[in-house]
DNA sequence: GCATATATTTAGGCCCGCTTAACTATTCAG
DNA sequence: CTGAATAGTTAAGCGGGCCTAAATATATGC
């Protein structure tokens, strides 16, 4: 495992921890509300990209349409999403998520970042204010280099 | 979304990001390799361990040991994990990763990580600099706190 | 040694996610 | 206006993941 390039190895021994732990609260989160990963997938899809149409949540899930139109509807059933005709182009259908499908989603989303907000908590301000410029950094960086189609 | 607090705001949007395009191809391989996310979570847990017995698993994953055997079995017929006595206690099995397994977690990890080593290649050493400091404090506050039992 | 507890497996059954194929409705190109 | 493309739904069928209940094998306490 070892790299021998200290800034990797700190990189993915850092990425194993935190992924291990923020995954395990949200994969709890998911379970309890009874959702599956695509169910979860399509939220956060919608959640990000406010409004779009059965297909693009399967293109984004790598399903076929036929399988997101099966999937939403128990979105649908669940009061979570409600799809209505697209006025401008009536073949399609406008997905949105309702209050409760935004609300799963930001309590999911707090179950993702409860163990490092935990362990954000735990900094001095110096501290913080040393993470704080790494993460401008790496933001920044995230923004210049493909974070346009996705 | 904006919560006041640059710090807090700057954390939870790169934790957005992060997981975000890290997920995805974390998903897409495991889609790849015909594995579910239960799956994924049974190798990645043995990863960790070593080995394990059946029922450890299911606790992990929080489901029954029937769930969690009949899940073993089909990773056994793919060949990603052994299953044998236990010379110390003849009730339970000793579960070990294969080769093939190893091989699969070491490129699920790849996976995930994938994208934060393509942004990490694109910093400068100075940023690489200011980075690893915000790493090793959070990698150290992190084994302070409740690193043990997980 | 025997009753009880523990570790795992097997069987039956349910629901979900996915696929392909067929069908409906609407839009678009020429 | 007509034929082809596009968006979505529905039906049939497969396989997986999960559960409960029951069975098997082993270990432990008294």
């Amino acid at each position: 495992m070892p790299n021998a390039d200290p800034f990797t190895d700190a990189l993915h021994e850092w990425i194993e921890s935190f992924m291990h732990h923020s995954m395990r609260n949200f994969i709890l989160y998911a379970k309890e509300k009874g959702l599956s990963m695509s169910q979860i997938g399509a939220l956060f899809h919608l959640h990000r990209m406010g409004t779009c149409g059965v297909s693009d949540i399967g293109d984004d899930l790598g399903v076929t349409s036929a399988a997101a139109s099966q999937m939403l509807e128990r979105l649908v059933q669940q009061e979570l999403i409600t799809r209505s005709e697209d006025p401008n182009d009536r073949r399609g259908k406008q997905i949105i998520l309702t209050d409760r499908g935004q609300q799963t989603v930001r309590q999911a989303i707090l179950a993702r970042q409860h163990w490092l907000d935990q362990l954000a908590a735990s900094l001095t301000p110096g501290e913080k204010q040393q993470v704080l410029t790494a993460l401008q950094i790496l933001t920044a960086r995230s923004s210049q280099l493909g974070d346009g189609p996705n």
